[in-house]
DNA sequence: TATTGTTATACTCTATAACTATA
DNA sequence: TATAGTTATAGAGTATAACAATA
């Protein structure tokens, strides 16, 4: 019986730990990775949009967002226009860090993906593209 | 930039979720369907030869059992060649529970992938099986 | 009433260290 | 000395409930 939802749970957990592994010494985690560049796509977000975007929890978008900003890579402003909500901007510093990081965690998840050629690697992130792409 | 991992992350938490769903009514999740396949298949095996196939650390390995055996689908005996092993068997009970809860899970994870063709759900399997068959 | 951000909390997953019994 | 199983524990990931401020 195929049953891709083990590999992929195999699959994830050595990216997350390979993805650990390599950002440890930017001072960074693979969550961080997913939320920063996202606010450099858009610019700015508030936390609601963006848990939407990561398809997190906003309550736990709360406390990656109090990592990056301990950190000086994001900032949090009061909305002018609906005061209930946080405008997120990435800092300049947040951008250079990000830059730096994404290479590095591209090779990372290059490495686990060893056993695939780099077309293969092409059709497997079109894939997961299109699948995760569905509502649901 | 490429950025596999994330799109992973994401796809593995879907269908986590949807397997957990799906699975609840016959009081599994989906780390046992994880196990018992392998339990399936080897007929025996020790816990640290599981852990090994399974990528799982053996201290985890334990409390899975535990679970399982407390449900009465696996048994646990000492292996009369080497005391210190344990040896790992489906029980009955356990076979026609997997054999059941397969299904189950076969269909949700179909649900979770249905963004993509039959045929793209083929090729996924196998670009993640090849991907995972890599040493690391 | 509903939404945004927040805190507190609980449960799962994973890894490390240390123990025991065996080899 | 090393290995198999176990326990205790700590860290990360995730979700729910409840609250204050604002709409």
């Amino acid at each position: 019986m195929r049953r891709s939802g083990a590999l992929l749970d195999l699959l994830s957990r050595r990216m997350r730990a390979a993805g650990e592994t390599a950002l440890q010494a930017a001072g960074l985690r693979p969550r961080h990775l997913l939320a920063m560049p996202v606010l450099r796509d858009r610019g700015e977000s508030s936390q609601a949009d963006l848990a939407g975007t990561l398809q997190l929890d906003r309550t736990n978008v709360v406390g990656l967002l109090n990592e990056l900003e301990r950190e000086g890579l994001i900032e949090r402003r009061r909305s002018p226009e609906d005061r209930r909500r946080h405008t997120v901007r990435l800092t300049e510093e947040g951008r250079e860090r990000l830059a730096r990081a994404e290479f590095t965690l591209a090779a990372a998840e290059d490495l686990v993906l060893a056993g695939l050629t780099a077309k293969q690697r092409d059709t497997l992130y079109e894939l997961l593209a299109k699948a995760t792409a569905a509502a649901c």
